[in-house]
DNA sequence: ACCCAGGGTCATA
DNA sequence: TATGACCATGGG
């Protein structure tokens, strides 16, 4: 049993079930991702229900009222001008799979994975959100609280890249994608549950329950 | 007032 | 490759 399972173990049972993501549709999910870029959640969900208030969560909708009209919708989430706009492309994008998730779903993953990295604002974390929450594909979302929490147990140098973690929960966590759902899930709620500022703080993971893992 | 939050992009060295 | 600046709102 490699640790990456039983720490993820130990989150589940010391968190409980997360429910990721939350949201209606694949379309939300996929909003959502793109608005929750380095802002709070609350943030993010405040533009999310205003759109869902203007009966716009939908991407033939969305699509039809163009990138100015959508900014001052999403304001809440930050960064509104570049959000509208990638929401914008994105859907233009989307126009090619007739705004279907079940058109999209016919792709392989990493066919799908490189198209939205073409897209603006599409980075990594947000095309791997969206393929884990929107289309459950098995893949496994880095984020700055897996960086920071596994390099806090030694696991990690604290210098890999994106892809180099990634890859070492694709070799080294045997969970189902239901269970990648939860274990990105469980690392935010731990990441907000410690303390978060920067390297060390006594009271963290380590010197209390994250050595009792390991 | 400062810091951060479910990042990404671009310029610079 | 690796920092730094920038985008921008809202809550602590």
């Amino acid at each position: 049993m490699h640790i990456l399972n039983r720490i993820f173990q130990q989150l589940l049972s010391h968190y409980g079930p997360q429910h990721w993501w939350p949201a209606k549709t694949q379309f939300e999910v996929t909003i959502g991702a793109l608005l929750a870029q380095n802002v709070s959640w609350t943030n993010a969900a405040k533009a999310i229900a205003n759109l869902e208030t203007h009966n716009l969560l939908s991407a033939q909708k969305l699509h039809s009222i163009g990138a100015e009209a959508i900014a001052p919708l999403i304001k809440s989430s930050g960064y509104y001008n570049q959000k509208a706009k990638a929401i914008a492309v994105f859907l233009q994008w989307f126009t090619h799979y007739d705004f279907s998730f079940e058109t999209l779903q016919e792709l392989p993953t990493d066919t799908l994975r490189e198209e939205l990295l073409q897209l603006p604002r599409i980075g990594p974390e947000t095309a791997d959100s969206i393929l884990l929450y929107a289309l459950e594909r098995k893949i496994f979302v880095v984020d700055a609280y897996t960086k920071r929490i596994f390099t806090r147990l030694g696991l990690l140098t604290g210098h890999e890249d994106y892809v180099a973690i990634q890859e070492y929960f694709h070799k080294n966590f045997t969970g189902t994608v239901h269970d990648y759902n939860e274990y990105h899930a469980l690392i935010v709620k731990h990441g907000k549950d410690v303390c978060n500022k920067r390297p060390h703080c006594d009271k963290c993971c380590i010197e209390n329950w994250c050595k009792k893992i390991i």
